[in-house]
DNA sequence: GACAACATACCAACTAGTCGGTATGTTCCC
DNA sequence: GGGAACATACCGACTAGTTGGTATGTTGTC
């Protein structure tokens, strides 16, 4: 979740206020969505002045729109450097992320929250940019997982709709993100992403899982 | 106020001031969130008062609890009244109940958003109460959901996590909600409910299903 | 001295909620 | 049936507090 990118380190290795900003919004934002996180409160947990932070961002929605774009660049960032990421059968390499997924929110230390989901049904019809900007993060992972369930049928030879089974996982994950802010109980995340887990794996199985009555349409 | 005093209260047949707030109340926090609904826009969208409205309720998360107390009571008549529910076989009960929710978000007129799902995320750090609200919504559908599966699962002599699938359901349907919301595409809701239906399907099936790889714990 | 990086003081707009008041019943005793 | 006592439903100007944002001053560094 923490993108160690840095941009430019050479000049300044300073004790960047702009930076604490961004890490103080993250973390509020996705604690208590992104109207009721006030600027003064995210100025005050980050050190900061009003001063300070209307001199690093134009306004409360370019700092959230930058924040949404770290977020991006953190998942890809930590996907890539994810296990399993090189192993040489396609379906490994799919099921592994789909693991790292798992394990990631199993761990108890692990905030249970997405910045981009948070946002995404806060500010959907109030606020458009920050709408794609969360859009964007769903669809580059949405985009990055489908190529490898791609991968992973192409060399076994099948035909799955990929699109709509990566779409499965993320939705899937971003609502036990919901469920578990409703309950407080942390497990319906990992518990719902390992059965979708495990549906994916049966889809990616050889033999076509037999739908014993089919849905009516 | 006495309650012995009064032996018939007035019928009441009023043009129903309150109904209306708590229509439109309801409306407008399916769309812009509890936080960026405003009282004032409830009212005039109700052709109400600032007067009226706090006559009515004491306060502004009082009128959302009762409007979850309400989405609430809809959900579990309309799945009453839904079919199948009264079908001989009790896996053909579940999975109806399951068809039921996919026609129902594959109707382009329903406005794809929960009244609970929206509230839990945004207000679960600084309502209590309505998180609690909002939670009770998805703990009586999980129930129902879990009694039906349970219910098919003894009828073919099946042992299943039942809850868990249950939970996924909501969850899947929650997450699906939230991408629709962000990518503005409403096919996504039915088109994941329609993946977890054929797994939760494929786990009522009598044969369990064969788990190619399992999952790294 | 020019510029970035802040700090301080302040403001206009907005928000939930209040409060005194009105109009229209309803109840009950005589 | 008439009238005091009370209840319900509503009105809308007002307030106290909060919010995102601004205007202007200061400081350190090249």
């Amino acid at each position: 979740m923490n993108p160690a990118v840095r941009q430019k380190s050479p000049p300044a290795p300073a004790p960047n206020l702009r930076h604490a900003l961004l890490e103080t919004a993250t973390r509020l934002f996705r604690r208590q969505g992104f109207i009721a996180a006030t600027v003064d409160e995210i100025c005050a947990q980050s050190g900061a002045t009003k001063g300070a932070f209307f001199h690093h961002f134009s306004s409360k929605e370019a700092l959230a729109e930058e924040c949404l774009a770290r977020w991006r660049q953190g998942m890809a960032a930590s996907i890539a450097a994810s296990p399993g990421v090189d192993a040489a059968d396609p379906v490994d390499r799919a099921l592994a992320l789909l693991d790292f997924f798992v394990g990631r929110f199993s761990d108890p230390k692990q905030l249970k929250s997405c910045l981009a989901g948070t946002t995404a049904q806060e500010v959907s019809e109030t606020h458009p940019r920050l709408r794609d900007a969360a859009n964007d993060c769903f669809v580059a992972l949405q985009r990055h997982l489908q190529t490898l369930l791609d991968d992973a049928c192409r060399s076994h030879r099948l035909k799955r709709d990929t699109a709509a089974l990566a779409t499965l996982w993320i939705a899937t994950l971003q609502g036990a993100l919901v469920l578990s802010k409703a309950s407080r109980d942390d497990s319906v995340v990992a518990d719902s992403l390992r059965h979708v887990r495990a549906y994916i794996a049966s889809q990616l199985a050889d033999k076509p899982p037999a739908a014993r009555r089919t849905a009516k349409r």
